[in-house]
DNA sequence: TTGTGCTTGGTGACATTATCACCAAAGTTG
DNA sequence: CAACTTTGGTGATAATGTCACCAAGCACAA
């Protein structure tokens, strides 16, 4: 599936790989060899539907570049971000839970161009039974998962708007000053409505916190973001 | 540390307990007798706790009989029920989610007393390395966790309390026609007040859908109930 | 028995968030 | 330029959460 929308790359890449993983960093020489000889280097163009509904992987994805956004499109039309994953991380979770459930209405839209390593499930498998670092490496991923996920449950049933809503413009943010975004995807980020987003940032904004613009808004008080985003946990 | 206050049980279900897992039966003998060998039956009274902050458990435990809660416990106070684990079932995931990351604040209840297999990590991981069948077992295991989790998540962000309400009703009567619990317990399975459950009570009440009596709710129209549920999903 | 304290549930006032129905300004495209 | 889309703003109302307090039922000890 994904093999033919991905283009197919043969450079040195393709044997090194694995060394980008923090967590395969660990491997022995033969499950390495073994990763990267049975897996392919591919790409994905920005916006596209890495998996979804009625549409299954065959492989699973270790990320080498860009970011996977997995959300959640609800029967009544709803929609929330449910986690990212970022280069170093795999999607080998994700694609096998979809698997299973494929009834399920989860989706992983490549946030930007996407270079991946693809591992058919046979070769995962072996490498689970082979490798101990392998198996810890799997094994954390999904903790991560679950663990997050339980803190997502508690943040969309327990925590105000507002505080959520400071805490994802920092994490969108990475370091910089601004976030280019609209107040729809943010409301997506978030689980609410538009309307919620806006009146939220002209309050932000009416402190001085921060300043906006047509798809932007820009810090002028991290502090107080910060702070109130420390203040509830 | 389970060990220390469950009693140890020594009659044939040490040896045929693998039997009674659906998802265990297609092992070989010899990954059977393994499990069965290096694992010990344990009990756990009732209202005990199983795992949770500042109480990692050393084995993998393999439900027998009883159920186990997963619920949080929020920093603000709050609570809500993530899940719950029936005979027949693991806890491998949580066990060792939490074990991952222990600082985490998720707890598992035993909800009844409850019997279990405990499996030392040490031979859980052997068995993952050495059986396929097991393989599947437990990354179905994590499978179902996660997409019930995305759905939980869609749920709890999403979903009218009134049908939260309702399906909760439906779900704990397993069948029967009430449900022994406190507006409180219930306000703590969804996440939400107990002014809330009491006040959406008071108005299945009025429409004949159910009858109230301290620590009792029973249902008049569960078909009622059920149409509510319906409509929604 | 009574008194005391705890559990369970009820209620009103108010705050927060969601929903709906619009509108207006800024960009985009023909 | 005109038509259209995207983005954001606003008011009214509904749903849910929070807080403070009360009352009835129950447990249990003096």
């Amino acid at each position: 599936m994904l093999e033919q929308r991905g283009t197919l790359i043969t450079n040195d890449l393709a044997t090194d790989w694995v060394e980008r993983f923090p967590g395969l960093a660990r491997l022995d020489a033969g499950t390495k060899a073994l990763l990267t000889d049975r897996s392919a280097i591919i790409t994905v163009p920005e916006m596209s539907m890495i998996f979804g509904p009625g549409h299954s992987p065959e492989n699973m994805l270790f990320l080498l570049d860009g970011t996977v956004r997995v959300q959640q499109i609800s029967d009544t039309g709803h929609e929330i971000v449910l986690y990212r994953i970022y280069a170093g991380q795999s999607c080998v979770l994700t694609t096998a839970c979809l698997l299973a459930y494929d009834d399920y209405s989860a989706a992983g839209l490549a946030e930007t161009a996407v270079k991946a390593a693809a591992v058919p499930r046979v070769v995962f498998d072996d490498l689970v039974a082979q490798s101990k670092p392998f198996r810890d490496f799997v094994f954390a991923a999904f903790s991560k998962r679950i663990t997050d996920l339980f803190r997502m449950v508690d943040e969309v049933a327990f925590q105000r708007i507002d505080v959520r809503l400071a805490q994802k413009l920092i994490d969108l943010s990475d370091g910089g000053a601004a976030v280019q975004t609209t107040h729809q995807k943010l409301s997506v980020e978030l689980g609410t409505a538009r309307e919620v987003i806006s009146r939220h940032l002209q309050e932000f904004q009416r402190r001085g916190w921060i300043e906006q613009a047509r798809g932007v808004v820009r810090f002028r008080d991290q502090g107080a973001l910060e702070r109130l985003v420390g203040l509830e946990t």
